[in-house]
DNA sequence: TTGATTAAAAATCTCGAGATTTAAGGGAAA
DNA sequence: TTTCCCTTAAATCTCGAGATTTTTAATCAA
């Protein structure tokens, strides 16, 4: 009866940490990638007795799962209504971009200043692994492409030890990727992707704090002038509050 | 069967907002200030079926409370073996202190630039409440000074709209609180925190960023100085992981 | 006395079932 | 037709009780 849960999506994605073992960790984890990756889309109720079935656990397990998102804000709690996915604005990415760039740029300018010879080598790597696969980013290989695109922005800034700096950005990073799931598939979204990441890796590596910045900067800002754009011109609207859980999008994968 | 919990602390303090009407909400909030204000200690083990006593939750309450916590690093989860509160160290601090500096000061100068007569009159009346308490410090009026000073510090900022630059501010602000209450009985801790408020709000009044950028950082740092220095000459020391829940802080109050 | 093995005890994790609250639907009165 | 109220249904919030895991204690051998 000691089967160790192993062909498991979310063992595999958090690493195996100790504390994933929990069922609520795991359904955490889980939950917040469907939020993330845009399987539960912003405004649906999360309600606890459809969801845990999806989820194989019990009631009092998802709602702990649940709750513990109400911190990260992804989830907004609505007193004694239950819950729903926070609701996205073009008004709160531009607020978060804002702050993301004064924090992740200066953080940026340090990992230059004084990452050593180990953090040059793990950004060439990950970026050579990237860039392996950009260019025709075929749709099969897009859950690769994700994962390497994450490194290679951590290898970025894993110059500057500031444990700190890392989870507030990553707390940012998680919200901005919601919003940039939503500009994949309007058209010119994957327009330059790879000249911008080599931008910032050429600049990286030749030291130039400044230009690398700059690049970082203009990666940065291309969701959120993408979504104001594509708002303006009304090829997409922002969803207000849909009260059916869209199962839908929950595809197995 | 239907009495509204009026003489309640937690909904004073959380000023009656809708969600904090369930009992979980109450028990984070009540949990919260517990670990900020040094009644559970760091390193203490939060023992659900001791602490649920003392909340007058049951123990699925308690544990969704906790939960909550871990996503604001005040609590740890240790795998399969409970919740701790999480420890404190000097190089945490500095690490905090140096991100808050980062987003604080910045906030601060766009406070003062762009906050109109409403924030200068705001500002203006924090201020004088405070200063009417300050000097000699009762112990008595400590939790009205605690209230006063928390919201100078929020007119401080107000100027700029930025949610997200507040809702980072205000978790590692509740972090640098926890070190703060450890500084606070050690012999030259309330040298001069009057004046020093005194010369943030001048400048601020004034319009003197940069002054005004000096004086805040150098209130905030005050903190992480006082405990290095006690810390070196061996005045004070760090809890290194106590088992006992120390039931003993926790006063009625 | 020290160390390892085993058994008991405590605590955690997980789950499902009542009690309350909120939302929805139908009918009567204005 | 619109508004209000009452009844019904659904969902949430809260709690205590098994199943596992971890920790503690005791026993026995070296």
């Amino acid at each position: 009866m000691k089967l160790p849960l192993d062909t498991d999506e979310a063992v595999a994605v958090d690493g195996g940490t100790a504390a994933s073992r929990t069922l609520i960790e795991r359904a955490y984890a889980q939950l917040r990638n469907d939020i993330i990756e845009g399987r539960l889309l912003p405004g649906d109720k999360l309600r606890v007795e459809h969801l845990k079935l999806h989820y194989g656990v019990g009631a009092g397990t998802l709602r702990e799962a649940i709750t513990r998102l109400v911190s990260d804000a992804l989830v907004t709690a609505e007193g004694q209504r239950g819950f729903r996915v926070t609701m996205i604005t073009l008004e709160e990415l531009e607020d978060i971009t804002r702050l993301r760039l004064h924090i992740e740029l200066e953080a940026l300018r340090q990992s230059i200043r004084h990452g050593g010879a180990a953090w040059r080598e793990a950004l060439r790597q990950s970026y050579e692994a990237l860039s392996a696969l950009e260019q025709p980013i075929q749709r099969k290989h897009r859950p690769q492409w994700e994962a390497l695109n994450m490194r290679f922005h951590e290898a970025l800034l894993s110059g500057q030890q500031s444990p700190w700096t890392q989870k507030v950005l990553c707390l940012l990073s998680r919200h901005s990727e919601r919003y940039r799931r939503y500009t994949m598939g309007l058209p010119g979204a994957m327009r330059n992707v790879h000249s911008e990441h080599t931008a910032i890796f050429e600049a990286a590596m030749a030291g130039h704090e400044a230009r690398a910045a700059l690049a970082l900067e203009a990666h940065i800002r291309a969701t959120p002038d993408l979504l104001a754009q594509a708002l303006r011109s009304g090829v997409i609207t922002l969803p207000k509050g849909g009260d059916t859980c869209s199962h839908a999008n929950m595809a197995p994968e």
